[in-house]
DNA sequence: TTACACCTCGGTATCCGGAA
DNA sequence: TTCCGGATACCGAGGTGTAA
């Protein structure tokens, strides 16, 4: 019986109902009086009443206009609301989504990111280290830092996702027989660590600067895979994050020992900035998805 | 893939009826 | 009689379905 009646139809009979001309609610519904008119008779065909009595002064609501306009007003609100919504959350998943991530999680984090990006969006995934991404957060070149947590920066929001234990990183053949090895330890070996700017060296250098240990830097290495070809080729022993090896090649070439007494963790964060955010609404919903992969990878783990 | 026919929608111009 | 507002006629634009 009510075919062909749209939400178009509905919402010109409520106005019509509400200012009690075709002429005015033509006007709130942006059409010609005509097309409102038209709009009006095909709904009472459809409904198989009349709803309107017309006289020389507008128009007067039947009393099965005021009932089908009490039933129905709530109905196309809420319609209208969900249709509003429904805009506002297609939105949130539209654009590009820059996203730097240091070279240790990298690996495990990239492809599941891409492959998890929505049709109407676009990852695009830097890599480098925690105190670049923080200054490219700032300048607006990235929307989203997976990295080392930072010193509190005015601006830059940091949500935590987990403490990452370092551990000692040597060939498999050699190095310590235990899964562990206090810090102490490690000024007897041969280290290659990243610059002082990296996130992982300076966790190290203050720890080793309360202890009162001198560290046998041996070569400064930032980029990980150079780092692990030095450790295979065994010019001495990387200190890295606990996952930091998943998903590279020839892990199984190399051994990982928890660092102990004490034992020293980074907290890896996912930080936004809120301007960012504001400007592209898909930041946050990739910020979540960040810390979602991040954390449920976590338990995967254990 | 393109061209054509058909349909729907919304516009303007005009007519008509009723109230002041 | 005048003015206001709804109804009707007609036209153009755009979308859709179908056949070549």
């Amino acid at each position: 019986m009510l075919k062909n009646v749209d939400l178009k139809h509905l919402s010109c009979f409520l106005s019509a109902v509400e200012s009690s001309s075709f002429s005015h609610a033509a006007l709130i519904q942006d059409l010609s009086q005509p097309s409102l008119s038209t709009r009006i008779r095909q709904l009472e065909q459809a409904v198989g009443a009349t709803l309107f009595h017309r006289h020389g002064r507008g128009v007067e609501p039947t009393p099965a206009a005021r009932t089908l306009y009490e039933r129905i007003n709530p109905l196309v609100a809420q319609l209208q609301t969900a249709l509003v919504e429904a805009s506002a959350i297609d939105s949130m998943y539209q654009g590009e989504v820059v996203v730097g991530i240091v070279p240790t999680v990298a690996g495990r984090l990239s492809v599941k990111l891409a492959a998890g990006a929505r049709k109407k969006m676009k990852v695009r995934v830097v890599e480098s280290f925690s105190g670049h991404l923080q200054e490219w957060l700032l300048q607006g070149d990235i929307d989203i830092a997976v990295c080392t947590a930072m010193p509190r920066r005015r601006g830059i929001t940091q949500t935590l996702i987990r403490a990452e234990p370092l551990q000692l990183v040597g060939p498999a053949d050699s190095g310590p027989t235990r899964n562990e090895v206090r810090f102490r330890s490690l000024q007897e070996v041969p280290l290659i660590l990243g610059s002082p700017q990296h996130a992982i060296r300076q966790i190290l250098d203050q720890t080793a600067r309360r202890l009162g240990v001198t560290l046998r830097v041996q070569h400064e290495v930032d980029n990980l895979e150079a780092q692990l070809r030095f450790v295979r080729q065994g010019l001495g022993y990387a200190i890295l994050s606990e996952g930091a090896l998943t998903g590279t090649p020839q892990s199984n070439e190399l051994r990982m020992c928890r660092i102990i007494e004490p034992q020293i963790q980074r907290h890896l964060v996912v930080a936004t900035y809120p301007k960012n955010e504001a400007a592209k609404p898909a930041v946050k919903s990739v910020a979540a998805q960040i810390a979602r992969l991040l954390r449920t990878g976590n338990r995967n783990r254990c």
